[in-house]
DNA sequence: TTATATATTAAGAAATTGTGAACAGATCCG
DNA sequence: CGGATCTGTTCACAATTTCTTAATATATAA
């Protein structure tokens, strides 16, 4: 597999556990590195500036969530995506960790599959957004920052899903967008709604702009055209 | 909604969920199949090769796990996608279940369109980038992320199956595709059409794009050739 | 030539998307 | 708090495009 140039720092105590996570993501592409305990995780942490941290939970010296705590406490560290690893037990722990500032958990027993899966999610929800560049093609542009979108100069103002909408479509001018991609980028893989509701903030979205800049591709999706 | 070509293989001891989920699933363009319990589904399973089993965790016979358990043992079945079905009382079980090399699981009593919506994210999550290449011969472009063929700098806009069906035959300049294979790749293997119904896309991609790009190969099939 | 395969055409079937309205739930504002 | 407004969603059905078929013409190989 290809390089995904994504750096992930694990930490845990058990060394069996870290060395099936490394082996399985490392197998997936990613640069993995390993810490035993929380000191360790920081250390290691601001060197390499990991784009994952998965945290164990119970770890010697400091936990997962005191690591957690310090290092989103930095502004380095505001957007590195955090993963905990919690065994089943301690429910409140995840709640809390969540609470904390952490992306997802993983509870114990590990299965590497779901594991995978989960880090991927995490990076292509990431990915999603990398910059919040503002888009502009001829008299149309688009500022996700502020959430505003011109037409001639002219503010438009769209609604959240419709903002997102567009957006996802803009920032690829040309390639078509599937269905299940628009529903999984902007809606999200859990959510389930209708066939229709793609086509009605479609719509919505090129009453709103006056604009034919959203192309059909029947059968297929949607793609940004001007 | 057109064939995905992908099997999928149902076990679970109540007749009225698999009725559900095969009438679901079929809708959505798979091929499904039932088995009422373990045994019948590990001999299945042997012959359709399926792409995705789903397992009820609690069946006569063998139940999901170990059915599981079985097929995961055989290099056959080491790739085949499994979800499981749990009650939400049996807690403990999927748990093991993606220890044991399930891919996902999904809790009963089950929402047709949670399931759906999980078992296309299993097939997303699998189907590794395919060929998106573009490509290019002499004044014929063709981009599937764009969706978009272009002859000498202008755009022809190609239906779907029209796309789909040039895209396979350029992916391979010079090859003779039989017709059957052609149903295959581009229909699917389940699906029936008429004789003539290829030699009308054909004629609709000749006369779009204005080339003589396709040669006919009597008795045999049609190749793509610049 | 004759039998078979393919091309062409038009028409209807099937599938997909567009549209307007209705609705519940959020959100805003006084 | 309560009403007004906005949002997101669904629904039914219209509009459109795509796909398939069927009938006929044409081409090709033996």
């Amino acid at each position: 597999m290809e390089s995904k140039g994504k750096k992930i720092l694990i930490a845990d105590d058990e060394p069996d556990i870290l060395e099936i996570i490394q082996y399985n993501l490392t197998k997936e592409g990613y640069e993995v590195l390993t810490a035993k305990d929380g000191d360790e995780a920081i250390g290691k942490a601001k060197i390499v500036r990991p784009d994952l941290i998965i945290l164990d939970i119970m770890m010697p010296k400091k936990n997962g969530v005191e690591v957690c705590e310090i290092l989103r406490s930095q502004p380095t560290f505001k957007e590195t995506l955090i993963l905990f690893l919690t065994a089943l037990s301690d429910e409140g722990s995840h709640v809390r960790g969540l609470e904390m500032g952490a992306d997802d958990y993983v509870t114990k027993p590990i299965s590497p599959k779901v594991l995978i899966s989960r880090v991927n999610a995490l990076f292509r929800r990431v990915n999603k957004e990398p910059e919040d560049k503002v888009l502009t093609v001829e008299n149309l542009s688009i500022d996700p920052s502020k959430f505003e979108v011109m037409v001639d100069g002219k503010d438009v103002t769209l609604a959240k899903k419709e903002f997102e909408l567009l957006y996802l479509l803009a920032s690829r001018p040309g390639r078509v967008f599937l269905r299940n991609e628009i529903l999984n980028q902007v809606w999200g893989n859990e959510v389930i709604v209708g066939d229709r509701t793609i086509d009605v903030h479609i719509r919505k979205i090129r009453q709103k702009l006056g604009l034919d800049c959203i192309t059909t591709v029947k059968g297929v999706g949607y793609k940004f055209n001007l």
